[in-house]
DNA sequence: GTGACTGCAAAGTCTTTGCACGCGG
DNA sequence: CCGCGTGCAAAGACTTTGCAGTCAC
């Protein structure tokens, strides 16, 4: 890392509520007390969830009918179409991943215990970049799944 | 060898419907007309479809009581059992592909006309390997998309 | 205030299952 | 003839939608 030489501004990432506030406002849309759970949910830890197990760590508040399920799945649309988290097809349902303020990356996947490990390569996206030129594609990212069994799972 | 990354040679030991009567054999079932009738659809062109698609190539036998929608649907979860063809999650449906006779490969995604285009890369297949080395997994294969638009869209 | 948002229930969409009959080996 | 396979209808899993009341701004 080049040192900084007060070159323009240090990256400091904006907290997600507030990118989402931000998102809400260019498009004419309102921050609810609903929206502002569920988002704080989401980005209280680093982790990869389905829908269901949102739905499940959000238990509490469904009960309390602070919020419900149609909610939870309307702004977890909204949360990808504002580019703060990213929707994997994966199996039958679609698991979720934080995009916004985290490196891309890759998955190795256990098919045994369905868990997912994050890793980067550079080389991959070096691949993905050559074979695009070759088919004058024009690449927006790409999703990249290992399959296989786990170190965990394989004692 | 020249750089590039199109598929090799397409090389086809024995027909998929013996390859699949050898499944079947195996595992104590029969080659009944139905299935023999899917296979045939199925491998009829080389192809990506879900499954509303291959219902619809087989609507005139729908239509005639010859099949129904779910022997359809349990008879692709043989053939994916099979390793004759593979499931590839991917949005809402899951897309299906041949498996059998076909080189190993990954996919260009257009996200405008929803089509996949295939490539192979040998790269990839290293990277996969030392990834997996690194993390003590043991792998069964990969998945991969490049998404983006293709060149058809851009025009 | 006004119009977007929510909760509820209900409907979709895609896929799987239970069961009685039919047919392959 | 045995028992796997099928068709039918119905249920299932997951997600979306219509609508009347509610709340953010």
């Amino acid at each position: 890392m080049p040192k900084n030489f007060s070159l323009g501004p240090v990256h400091v990432p904006a907290p997600p509520i507030e990118r989402f506030c931000q998102f809400l406002e260019r498009n004419g849309k309102r921050l609810t007390r609903q929206r502002r759970l569920i988002v704080e949910q989401v980005f209280s830890h680093h982790d990869h969830f389905d829908a269901d197990e949102l739905l499940d760590h959000l238990r509490p508040l469904l009960a309390a009918r602070k919020l419900s399920r149609p909610t939870v799945y309307r702004t977890l649309s909204e949360l990808v179409e504002a580019g703060l988290i990213r929707k994997l097809p994966l199996g039958t349902r679609s698991i979720f991943e934080h995009e916004y303020g985290y490196p891309s990356h890759d998955h190795l996947y256990c098919q045994r215990c369905n868990r997912l490990i994050e890793f980067h390569s550079a080389d991959l996206d070096r691949i993905c970049a050559a074979v695009a030129k070759e088919h004058r594609f024009e690449v927006s990212g790409h999703r990249m799944f290992v399959m296989g069994i786990c170190a965990e799972c394989r004692k």
